[in-house]
Formats: C-alpha cells, sequence, structure tokens
DNA sequence: TAGATTGTTAATCGATTAACAATC
DNA sequence: TAGATTGTTAATCGATTAACAATC
C-alpha cells in the first residue's frame, strides 16, 4: 500500500467514502460498483476509481466493489484501526459534549483525561472521564502515552497552550480555537472552525437572495 | 458589487480573510498590501489579489489596502451585516454549547428558541433561550421569521427533522449530524462533519508515522 | 465466451501562480 | 516624478472527467 503525496482533495473525500460504505455495509449490500456508488453519492464514478486508485486496486474487472473489504480498507487508510488516546483541554460546554459525544460513539478514539483551569472543576468528571489542573498536563501526557490534544479553550489560551504541547510527545492537535495554531511538522493538526463555517452558510443565504 | 459563479474556493477563504483582517484592525494597522498580508496568512499575494478582485476592487495602486475598509466589505459580502434569526434543535450537549458560545459572541446570530423530543426540557432555558416541543417548531419559525436551523440531533431524527423544515419559510441548515442532508435549492445546507474532521486528522498521524 | 467493470492513460477543466501594464 | 502596489492577463499547475484497453 504506497501512499506517499496523496492531495488533501482525496483524504478530505475518504471519510465521506466510509461513511456511505459503512450504511452499505449495514444494509447488506455486498457489492457495488462505482457507477452504483457515483449515483448515491453525487459524484462521478471516475473520481471514485482514481481516488481508490490512489491507494492500490481495492475492486475486480467485471465485478465492482466488495462493500466490507472496502470499508474495512478505507479504515485501514484512516487509521481507525488504531487506537487513539485523547485529552481535552478545556472542559467548557464545548469540551463537556465533545467528550460525551466521543465517548459513546468512536471506538478508536477515548478521551482520557480532561484539563482545565477552574479549580472547581478539579476532581470532577464528564462522562467518567476525570478532570485535573493545567499543570498536570504535560507529566500525563507522557505517562498515559496521549496521541491527540483537544483544544476547546479560548484563542489567547490556545496559543499558549498549543507552545506548551509543542514541548512534549503529543502527535495532533484537534483545534477548536478560532485561531491558526504554528506548531512543528511533526504535531499535526486539525481545526474546526465554527465560525468560519456559519459564515459560509451566510455568504450562501445572501447569495441565494440576490440571485432570485 | 458583481459576485455571480463565485468558486467555493475563494468563499472558503473568506472567513479567513476576515479573521487576520479583524486582528489587524485591532492592531491598529491602518493599511496591508497583499505582500504583508500574504506573509502574515502564509498564502502567495497573487492569490490574495485574484480572490478580492473577484468582488469589485477593494485596493489602491502604490496604497495597498484599507485594513478596516477591507475588513467591512468582505463582512458585507459574507453577509454579516444582516441578522440571522437562529432556532436549536436537539438541546444535547452539542446544542447547549453552540447557543452558549454563539449568543454570547455573535452578534449578527442570535439563537430565539429551542427545540426537543424531551419533556423534561420544555419551559427550561439554555443561555435565556426558551424550549419548547418539537410540534411547535413550524409555527415558531413562521412567527418569529426564523432564518436559520441549527440541527444537532441524531442521524434519523436530523433526516425526519430535515423533511418537516423543507415545508417551512428557513433558509439555511447548519448540520452538526453525521449525514449528508437532501433539500430543495432554495435552502443552503452547511455541514460540520466532527467525525469527518478527526478522520483527517487520524490519516495525518498515520501517514506522518509512516513517512518518517 | 460475452458482458461488465475496473485500472489507467489521455483530455479537459479550473484554480493557482507569475508577470507586467496601469495607476495611485 | 519615482516608487510602490494594485488589477488583470497569461502561464502553469493540479485536479477532475472521459475514454478505453485490460481482465475478471
Amino acid at each position: 500500500m504506497e501512499e506517499r503525496g496523496i492531495s488533501q482533495a482525496v483524504i478530505g473525500r475518504l471519510p465521506r467514502y466510509y461513511r456511505y460504505l459503512g450504511d452499505l455495509k449495514n444494509e447488506g449490500v455486498e457489492r457495488i460498483s462505482s457507477q452504483e456508488l457515483s449515483r448515491i453519492m453525487n459524484v462521478t464514478a471516475s473520481q471514485i476509481r482514481q481516488d481508490f486508485n490512489n491507494f492500490g486496486g481495492f475492486g475486480q474487472q467485471g465485478y465492482g466493489y466488495n462493500t466490507s473489504y472496502l470499508y474495512e480498507e478505507i479504515g485501514k487508510i484512516l487509521g481507525l484501526d488504531q487506537q487513539h488516546d485523547m485529552i481535552l483541554i478545556g472542559a467548557g460546554n464545548l469540551g463537556q459534549a465533545l467528550v460525551n459525544y466521543m465517548n459513546l460513539k468512536n471506538r478508536g478514539f477515548s478521551f482520557k483525561g480532561a484539563f482545565d483551569i477552574s479549580p472547581s472543576l478539579y476532581g470532577k468528571k464528564i462522562a467518567n472521564v476525570p478532570i485535573y489542573p493545567m499543570d498536570q498536563m504535560t507529566g500525563f501526557i507522557v505517562e498515559n502515552h496521549i496521541d491527540i490534544a483537544v483544544l476547546t479553550v479560548p484563542k489567547a489560551a490556545a496559543i499558549e497552550i498549543t507552545q506548551i504541547l509543542t514541548e512534549t510527545p503529543i502527535k495532533a492537535i484537534w483545534n477548536f480555537a478560532h485561531v491558526d495554531l504554528k506548531v512543528p511538522d511533526r504535531i499535526q493538526v486539525e481545526s474546526v472552525h465554527l465560525q468560519d463555517s456559519l459564515m459560509k452558510l451566510s455568504y450562501n443565504i445572501r447569495r441565494h437572495e440576490n440571485e432570485s
């Protein structure tokens, strides 16, 4: 499985393929052609075949793709066969929502601890995940082999904490703060900018009103 | 201001420009050239000029761009000069987090009501936003001229509720359910797929480990 | 074998970058 | 006026789509 230099456009589509294939698998669909899938997902069959062939041949001429096999393979490409241990940084509303959400649904991803600056939260738990003081964070990351830090703190705090995180063996930051984080190459960052998303929606509302 | 057929690639960059220009404005920076901005934002000056020129000339040769003016204009393009009234559908953890978050920070966007199937929540409030039974939703949308429905319910419920929403005068859906919604053209949809985002992060962790 | 559908090459399309004339 | 920097055209690059030979 050779996969250097896959474009982010392709990577960005993999989770959607994974989702549709999971649904098809659950519906008991054993095989699917790129044409059928293209109709369901509203993309071209050509794009589907090109995308999959970035990672090697998953299909069979004259047959199509085996749904479960393709589902599993895409899961592996996405690293979903690995265990990811996470910490929450910032135990506010959004952070609590994420912990509740993830620890229910996603087997591979699990929160091991949460950190906050508010002393009133120390010792409390969110969905069985204990909340600790910020100054125990670095030690906790090392001892528990934490891979991913989930940042749900305000902008200024996010920048400061990121600085601290760069001195730990953390592998990735899932960032919900409204700021672009600067990190060394060895740390992966994925940001969820909720404001940006809402602004795009706002643009499209306005555009549609002006057009019609 | 002519702006038909602007590509989604450009739209997707506007909120980021808006964010950086807001920061510069707050720092008291009065003017900025595409070159300076390109250095700060880590994109090419050429792209910046091309992007802005999709909407007409905001700059001045030999001078650059006036920070506040550009900030305001991009705000208008994004429809941030308009008031957007919203409802929350699904008053769970994530929904509550969004209401708390938005009603604090974003002036143009405001939640007017929340809806849930759980009777125990009726009459309660989230950050001053009252929670009502689901069957009052359609009436509420009409009476209060609601523009945006924020969907924080499970997948199956999201599909059902979207069906109901298509029969109301709602303009847009901000979707947090893990599903692609089908709506008529007049309704804009923007989805935040948290799982997809986390999977991309997972892919990048794995890729980086394999490379080094 | 014939039919179906992939894997892959070639063609097209769109987005990004470079270059430079226009102009403040 | 000279210098700076935009607005815009042209060149390049990359991503998507089309076409078809390979093959199950």
